[in-house]
DNA sequence: TTAAATCCCATAGGTTTTATAGAGTTATGT
DNA sequence: ACATAACTCTATAAAACCTATGGGATTTAA
């Protein structure tokens, strides 16, 4: 399941997304749109600011912005940042893998079916962009 | 991510299928292949047979078999058991719908992309079963 | 009667998620 | 220069959830 935080970065880049290109936007302009704990909000932009999506301007005037257009933005991205893996375990992860101590991955019925889920949730979260909100 | 609960169950129900038709299987047999802890195992086969796919026996001989075929009980079945929804919101799931509080649903980006990753993992793990972990 | 096995309930302990608070820093417009 | 608006950072609290365990009751076969 998505995080509350991912669902809420989504609104938030949502709006983002509609403004891109006109400058920066304060969190107050965001939350006008989408009602949310403003402070939460603020530790989600900044994760995503870290993570390579968003830029920001301080002082008055100021705010966030799309890095790149919006179409260029995939839902991946911003689940990854997020809530990290996408795959449903570890083992299987492509961006967070880590091995797995219960069984020896070339010979087990389970990996082999929870990276055909990977798969099919990445072809979708890959293709999908901020582009798809607006 | 797939809970440690339904990791071990597929665990479980691995040795279960490659038994099934021979009769109840106890725990400690399952736990003999899987070491993992037999509380916790207990407790995950009980939700099992609750969920409908096991049976059981008491006493003396007794254990635990599966109802029908491998080829007839899927991944999907399992999950949601141990784990509940599929789908990566509650707004977009098939078996476990809650309304969503931010978006009316109808005319939501977030909600449109959702659905699309619900439809392909579902499509995946409803096509394949216990069988497959053989 | 005894041993083997499931059944049931309660709960402890830890981790993660969600959210808040507050002080500090930086940039902007005037 | 100054006030202001906005971001930055760290700490922490409350709630929810996950993982695991314990003890006793019940059932069955031999």
């Amino acid at each position: 399941m998505l995080s509350k935080k991912a669902q809420y970065a989504f609104r938030a880049l949502s709006v983002l997304a509609e403004n891109s290109g006109n400058g920066p936007l304060p969190i107050s302009a965001i939350v006008k749109e989408h009602p949310m704990s403003t402070k939460f909000l603020e530790t989600i932009l900044l994760e995503l600011r870290r993570g390579g999506i968003l830029g920001s301007r301080k002082g008055k005037g100021g705010g966030y912005y799309l890095i790149s257009s919006p179409k260029n933005i995939s839902f991946a991205q911003v689940i990854r940042i997020l809530d990290g893996a996408i795959a449903p375990m570890k083992c299987v992860s492509l961006n967070f893998y880590e091995r797995c101590d219960d069984c020896d991955e070339q010979d087990c019925g389970l990996h082999r079916v929870m990276a055909e889920v990977r798969d099919s949730k990445v072809k979708v979260l890959e293709k999908r962009t901020l582009a798809d909100l607006i």
